[in-house]
This record gives structure tokens, C-alpha cells and sequence, in this order.
DNA sequence: GACATTCTTTTACAAATGTACGATATCGGA
DNA sequence: TCCGATATCGTACATTTGTAAAAGAATGTC
């Protein structure tokens, strides 16, 4: 364990860091076009946070042309980690059974989810 | 559905929520007691969060002594919802499958807890 | 090589957040 | 009724966050 304390996201920044996880890597221009279209955010704003997540380490840049290209620095599964851990934490003492809970009750998840998770458990991780 | 636009809580906020919410009723110094040991926070720190989260709409009180004593005033139910929703969009985009996935992976539910989850998905809810 | 275009950088700024001190009010006793 | 203990209230304040305009730089195009 070498490295840690990476500085925590906020809210706006989460959003953006999963778009940019999402597509791998991607320019300013691309993350806003990714973002819903409800979501009213102008170019600049999406800017300050790619920099922002950048300063924090989540994010690293390369240049294409003039532009740069944001791509993941940090470990996705170890931010993932952090952050749902911390979630649960404030939100219900840190016990995930009533988040799943209300996933269920909610429609959140279907029957066939929950058949993948059992095996998901049986098979202990097939790394 | 009349009442709505309730303020987001912020994550320090959400903390403390919680713990009253686990308390049914607490005074500033039962919120503070409640709290882990680690969590190092000034009696006048939890005292605003209190605060804030009643003007926010999520608490009420009434004295008993000189103590204030805080309880929910907004629905939990309604509260997590919106809560978890939320978090599900910033993190996952709204797919809350890889959520119950880390959660199954890092050993935080249990195979028992997933066969209960099945009973509730099979009976629907009932009310 | 001058221009319009497209990006990045710099800078701003109000509001929200986390944290807490000091002043004030209240209650239970002596 | 005056006192100490306990609470609340008002206030403060440095940061972080969300949001973005303005200024400056690189590029391709006549």
C-alpha cells in the first residue's frame, strides 16, 4: 500500500469521473455530450471539474491535437470501493443488507439479477 | 404528492440524519455518544448539522428539559429513496446491478442475505 | 501569414459545507 | 434566590463546490 489519500470527489465531479470511465477516455467535448440531456452544464463547467478530478489524481490527460483526452488514473475498483463503502456508512451505519433491501422492494433489481449474484458468491471470485 | 423540494442533505448531514434516525429521538449529546469513536466532532459541530437538517425539513423537535430532543419530520422512506437514487446516478449511471455486484464480490452480503431478497422480489410487497 | 475556429488556462464568485467559539438562556439545587 | 451546570443560539469563517465567463493559444484554411 503505497499510495493512498486520494483527496474524496465531490458529487459533480462523481458524475463526470463515471463518463469518463465509461467511455474509457474521452475529450471535454465528449463527456458533455454524454450527459443527460437534462442536465444543463456548460462546456467550461465540465472543464473545471475534468481538472479538478485531475488535481485529485483521478484523471490523467494525453494531447490529440489541440485537445486533451482524459482517461482514468486512480483504480476504478479502489475508488468504487471507497465511495460505496463510504455511502453505506452515512447512510445506514454501514450495513449493506437495507440498501440491497430497498433495491429489491424497489424494482431496482430483477429475479435474474439476484440468480447471477448467488453465483456470483458460489464461485468465490474466479479473479 | 404536495410536499416536495425538500434540500439535498450533505454527506456530513446524511451522517447525522441517520443516527437519529436509528435513535427515533435523540438529544445533541445522544447524537454525539452515538457517533464512532474515531469520528472526532465538536458537540457544537452535530449541534448545527441538527440544526441544518431541521430547517432542511428532515427533523423536528421538542424540548424535554432544556434539551432539544430531534426526530424525523420527513419521511425516511422517501428520504432513502431519493438518496439512493441519487448516489446510483452519479456512480453508476442509474444501474444499480454493478452496485449489488461489488457489494456480493467483497463479501458485504451474504448468500443468506440473497435468498431473502428473493422472497421479497417473489411476494411482491405486501403493503 | 491573417482569420476564424476550437481548445485550454486563468480567474471569479456566490453558495454550501464542515467546524466550532462565545454569549445567552434555563434548570435543578443549596 | 443565586449558582453552577447544561443547552441552545447567534455568529463566524476558512474551504470546497458548482458554475462559468474571459483571455490566451494552437490549428487548419485561403
Amino acid at each position: 500500500m503505497t499510495k493512498k489519500e486520494i483527496a474524496a470527489m465531490s458529487p459533480a465531479e462523481t458524475e463526470i469521473l463515471r463518463i469518463v470511465w465509461e467511455l474509457g477516455a474521452a475529450t471535454v467535448l465528449e463527456v458533455v455530450d454524454q450527459l443527460p440531456p437534462e442536465r444543463q452544464i456548460a462546456y467550461a463547467t465540465v472543464q473545471t471539474l475534468l481538472r479538478r478530478l485531475e488535481h485529485k489524481g483521478y484523471l490523467k490527460h494525453k494531447s490529440r491535437g489541440k485537445a486533451h483526452v482524459f482517461m482514468a488514473s486512480a483504480q476504478k475498483e479502489e475508488v468504487i470501493s471507497r465511495t460505496v463503502k463510504d455511502f453505506l456508512n452515512r447512510l445506514f451505519g454501514g450495513d449493506p443488507v437495507p440498501l440491497v433491501q430497498y433495491l429489491a422492494e424497489h424494482g431496482e433489481i430483477t429475479r435474474e439479477d439476484i440468480d447471477e449474484l448467488k453465483k456470483l458468491i458460489d464461485k468465490p471470485k474466479g479473479k
